[in-house]
DNA sequence: CGACTTTCTCCCGTCACAGGACAAAGGTGG
DNA sequence: CCACCTTTGTCCTGTGACGGGAGAAAGTCG
C-alpha cells in the first residue's frame, strides 16, 4: 500500500505541518497567529494541503467573540514507525502524525546477530502493531542504532559493538522492505530528539542527553537541531579517559569511562562484590540468577544495601566528571540523563549534580538544571517518529 | 564623521556583499555565477548597491571569451577595526573592507586596570591609526575581551580574570566613543573566526580553536557559525579537571588544566626548575631577568634544554588529555592550537597529537588534522573585522 | 572579416502576495 | 428578539517581484 506520496511544497507548507504536529488540531485562524502570512495566502496554503489529504478540516472550533472558526489536523490516519535498537533488546512504536504513542513493543535480541536476523524481527513486530489495528500502513519510520551513522546515507560507520553492521544499507533496505521512507540516526540522538519533542527538553535550544545503557553516549542539540558532527561520531563520550592507565577497556584503550560506569561495568562489579561477600543483599540475588545485572543493582540499593549505593556512587562520580568537562566546553542549558540504568534514580543523579556543580565554573552551571529523562523506553521511538516527520515535512 | 549609513536591504545584497568581502573585487558575471538569481533581478540589486555607496564599479574583468564584465568591489573607503584585548596586551588593528590588515598595533596593557583605562589606550591606538593615513574613520568595530560574554548585549559577565568589567556596557560604551556599530565577544572565538576567515580554517564547517595563552580557551565552530552556548561561557575549558584532588588552581578548584599548563603556570615551573637547578639553560636566564615566561622557556627548548623540553611535553600531554575528550564529544574536522604558547611550537603540538591520536576513536580522529593556527596575533583581529562586518553585512 | 560567445540592458508577461471590501457567523447588551 | 460589535473566511484587485526572451554591445577565434 502507497501512503502519503504527497510532501509540503514549500516553506510555509512546512511549517503549517510541524505546528500541527507539535500542537495538535489548531483552529486556521490560531494558524494564522502563529505563522505571518496575509490571510489570503495562509487560506491559499491550507487548501492546498487539504488537496493533497496531507490535513483535514476537523469541524469548528470555540468561538473566540466572533464567527468560529474551521478546525484542521494533519490526517488521522498517518502512521510513523519509531524503531529504537539497543544493543540486547529492540523498542518498536507506532505514532499518529502528532507523534503520539499508539502502540509499543519492546523484545530482547541481540544486536550482535547482525542486521539481517535484526531486521527480520523488526519486521515482525511492525506487522505485529499493524496487525492490531494501530496502522494501515506507515508513512514514514525513523530507525536508531547503537553506534556512529553517516547520517545523509543512513548507513552505520564502524560501531564498536555491531560487528556486521558496518556499511550495511540500513535505510535503503528498510525502506525497500517497510514501503516507506526511512530515516537512520544513532540511538542517543533519537533520544534527545524525543525529549527534546515530548520530555524535559520541549524549550530548551541548546542541550545534552546523555544515555547511559550498556554503553554511554552523549545527544548534543545545538539551536534545537541534533549536531552529529564531522563523521556522525559526535557525542561518543564512552570511550574518554577518566584515570590515566586505569582499567582496560573493550575498545582497547585504559581507562575509559565506559570500562568504570555502564551497564555491563557496573553488573560486573557488583558480581565481583558478591564474590567477595561485600554485600550479602548482592551475594542472594546472585545466587539466585547465577549474575547480576544493573537491574539488581538498583534493587539492592533501594533495600538500603551499602556496596551497591557505593557502586552506584562511584559511577556517579565517574560520570559526573565527564559531564563537568563538557559543561565547562559546552554550556548547555539543560542536562539530560536517561537510559537503562535510570533505574538507579536519585543516588545516580545526586552524584553525578554533587560532581558537576563543584567541578564547573558557576556561570556555566549557574541556571543548569541536571534531571533524568521523562520518557524512559519511550524517548527513542518518539525521537525516531520526529525524525522522519521533521524530513517528511519539509520542503520536497 | 559618520559613515557607511547604508546596510543591505535583504538577503540578496547581503549575500553580494560578503562574496564581495570574501572572495575580492568580482565581476558581475561572476557574482551571477555564484547566486542562482536571474540576470535582471542581480542587475538591479548590484545598482542598488552601487546607489547606497557600499559597493564601486572598478573597471572591466578579463573576457571569458566574450564581452568584458564590469568588476565591482566593495567600497575602497571602508574601514573596520579590529581590538583584541589580552590579558596582558592589547592588538588594535585597521582593515579595508576584504578584512585585509592595513595596520597593527600591538602594545603591553594590564587588563585588569579596568574597562576605563583600557578604552582609554585602545581609543588612543585607533586614532594613531587613523592619524597614519589608513582611515579617516571607522565603520565598524569588533572587540575580543578575555573572558564570557553576554554576546546579544556586548557585556562581559563574571569574568575571572577582568576583575571590574563585570557587566560594563562595552558596546554600547565603544559604540559612543567611536562613533560606529560595535560588537564584542570572547577572544577566542574571534581568534576562531580569523583562522575561518583567512587561517587554516577556511574550508571547515565544524572545528575547535584551542588558544592557550595567559589561559586556556576553546572557540568552538558549528556550521560555520561560532556557537557561545547558553551564557556564553562556552569554550571554557582551562578549568576541566585533569588531575582530581590536584594542585590548587586560581578559580579555587584543584587539578584544573589552567593550573598545570598556560602560559603562567609555565613560567611558574620553570622558575621552580630553574630554583632547584634542574636546568643551566634557565638559571641562567632566570639571573639574566629575575623572572622567566613562557618565551624563555620556547628558547630553552630550541636550545636543546632537556627540562624545558620536558615541561613542553608535561603540558602538552596534559592539554592533549582535554582535547582528546573533546574531539569523542564533537568530532571536529579540525583542530587547530594557537595564542601564545605557539611559540613553544611542534613540541608541543607533538605531544598533543600524540595524546589525541592514541585516546580517541579512530573514527573521530581518522582524517583529523591538529595543526597550528597559521594567523598568530593577526588571527584575533581579523576576527573582530569579520565579526562586525558579519553584523553589517546582514539585512538590516 | 565573419561566425560564435559572453555580457548587459530593456521589456513584457506571469505570478505571488497583501490588503480592502464584503459576507457569514457568532457574541453581547438591552 | 433585535441592533450592534467582533471574528472569520472569501473574493477581488492593484502592486511589485521576478524570470526569461530579444537584441545590442563588446570580445575571441580562425
Amino acid at each position: 500500500m502507497r501512503r502519503m506520496t504527497a510532501r509540503p511544497a514549500n516553506a510555509h507548507q512546512a511549517r503549517l505541518l510541524r505546528l500541527l504536529r507539535d500542537g495538535g488540531p489548531n483552529s486556521r485562524a490560531q494558524l494564522g497567529d502563529q505563522v505571518d502570512l496575509s490571510r489570503s495566502k495562509l487560506a491559499v496554503e491550507v487548501d492546498r494541503l487539504l488537496e493533497t489529504g496531507l490535513v483535514v478540516a476537523d469541524g469548528l472550533a470555540a468561538s473566540r467573540g466572533g464567527r468560529r472558526s474551521h478546525n484542521i489536523r494533519l490526517a488521522p490516519a498517518l502512521r510513523f514507525l519509531g524503531v529504537d535498537i539497543g544493543a540486547t533488546s529492540v523498542d518498536v512504536a507506532v505514532t499518529n502524525a502528532e507523534l503520539e504513542v499508539l502502540g509499543h513493543i519492546n523484545q530482547p535480541m541481540d544486536v550482535r546477530e547482525g542486521p539481517v536476523a535484526v531486521f527480520e524481527q523488526v519486521l515482525a513486530m511492525a506487522a505485529k502493531l499493524r496487525a492490531s489495528g494501530l496502522a494501515e500502513g506507515f508513512d514514514g519510520a525513523g530507525i536508531g542504532v547503537p553506534g556512529p551513522v553517516r547520517f545523509p546515507e543512513g548507513v552505520p560507520v564502524a560501531p564498536p559493538i555491531m560487528p556486521g553492521w558496518d556499511g550495511f544499507p540500513v535505510r535503503e533496505a528498510l525502506s525497500q522492505d517497510l514501503g516507506c521512507p526511512v530515516m537512520v540516526d544513532n540511538d542517543v540522538n533519537l533520544m534527545a530528539m524525543g525529549e527534546q519533542h515530548a520530555g524535559v527538553a520541549r524549550s530548551v535550544g541548546d542541550f545534552l542527553c546523555v544515555k547511559i545503557g550498556t554503553g554511554i553516549g552523549c545527544g548534543i542539540v545545538v539551536g534545537g537541531e541534533v549536531y552529529r558532527g564531522t563523521t556522525g561520531s559526535a557525542g561518543d563520550i564512552g570511550h574518554i579517559q577518566v584515570e590515566p592507565d586505569g582499567r582496560p577497556c573493550a575498545c582497547g584503550n585504559k581507562g575509559c569511562l565506559e570500562a568504570y560506569f555502564s551497564g555491563a561495568a557496573l553488573a560486573r562489579d557488583a558480581e565481583e562484590a558478591a564474590h567477595q561477600g561485600r554485600s550479602q543483599e548482592l551475594s542472594t540475588r546472585f545466587e539466585d540468577s547465577g549474575r547480576l545485572s544493573a537491574v539488581d543493582v538498583a534493587a539492592a540499593a533501594a533495600a538500603g544495601d551499602p556496596t551497591a549505593l557505593d557502586l552506584i556512587r562511584a559511577g556517579g562520580n565517574r560520570t559526573g566528571q565527564v559531564i563537568a568537562g563538557l559543561v565547562s566546553f559546552f554550556n548547555p542549558g539543560l542536562v539530560v540523563i536517561g537510559g537503562g540504568v535510570t533505574g538507579l534514580g536519585h543516588t545516580l543523579l545526586a552524584a553525578i549534580r554533587t560532581q558537576v556543580y563543584r567541578q564547573s565554573l558557576p556561570l556555566a552551571t549557574g541556571n543548569l538544571p541536571i534531571v533524568l529523562g521523562e520518557l524512559g523506553p519511550t524517548a527513542g521511538v518518539i525521537g525516531g517518529a520526529r525524525l522522519i516527520s521533521d524530513h517528511l515535512f519539509s520542503p520536497a
